[in-house]
DNA sequence: CTAAACTTTGCAATGGCATTGCACTCCTTA
DNA sequence: TAAGGAGTGCAATGCCATTGCAAAGTTTAG
């Protein structure tokens, strides 16, 4: 287990300190996207900037992506390994109104709609609100 | 002109004062999605909070919609006369990274995707960010 | 092995934006 | 004409992201 995490960091170059080791198991182990609010609450004994710049760290690095689901606090979520945060690998994020948990919908791609002349896209933000399938 | 704008505001039964016709107007001139702090620089001598209380009022009557780019502040853009702002109403907007300006593209409506089973969804926040035609 | 150089962490600001309390003004209505 | 309600301005407040700085830890050259 602690392997799988140590190798996740690996392969992106980043160096294993204790708190990147912590805040990676937390976001495999949750399967879903973490505030920095979340993620401290998590801890208890860790500082907020900490973990801040750890997610900059692993978000520079494609190790985590950033969700902006409205909520008002930015989320963090898993990239895939092969993941370079290109338009491609954009996908849709959900929203539950109900238990405020928002999810990667890894396997419903973003189909990108044909722009108005002269637009061009680099990067999508997919976000659906509603209720979630443990809400229903 | 006036009229058109009195017009609006009388179908959704808002009582027209003086700064909501002002605001009404802005957002109907610029053909794009302004901030509050955008619109505030707009009128030199007008209060914030009056036009955020002006938005909200906008916004309960499908005046205006809100949407969330990404930028740090919310934009606020002119619903057509027929919107109640229901998932059908949605659609996509665009930033431009270059001159930071946000577009709704209200032809590119938005295709719901089929989501996992036991997820409904009840509103859609798509967002695009490139380039706009006039910074190409 | 040791000291300098660099990286990571903790703590305490700072700054931006949304939102609200309160008093004042203005308008509507009985 | 006076009372009630709506709209406005000003000054807070709160929340979240981000950063400066010094201490602690780690790496590297000598
Ligand atoms: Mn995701
Ligand atoms: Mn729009
Ligand atoms: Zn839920
Ligand atoms: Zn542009």
């Amino acid at each position: 287990m602690k392997d799988v995490i140590e190798n996740k960091l690996k392969l992106r170059s980043v160096k294993p300190t204790a708190m990147r080791l912590l805040v990676l198991q937390c976001l495999m182990e949750q399967n879903r996207a973490l505030s920095l609010n979340e993620l401290e609450a998590l801890f208890e004994n860790a500082d907020k900037s900490t973990i801040f710049r750890t997610l900059k760290t692993f978000q520079e690095n494609y190790l985590v992506h950033r969700i902006n689901d409205g909520s008002g606090a930015i989320k963090y979520a898993l990239c895939d390994d092969d993941c370079i945060c290109s338009l491609e690998d954009n996908h849709i994020h959900f929203l539950c109104t109900k238990c405020e948990k928002t999810y990667c919908l890894k396997d419903t791609p973003i189909t990108t709609p044909n722009l108005p002349n002269g637009f061009r896209a680099n990067f999508a933000n997919y976000l659906i609100e509603g209720i979630c399938s443990t809400c229903t």
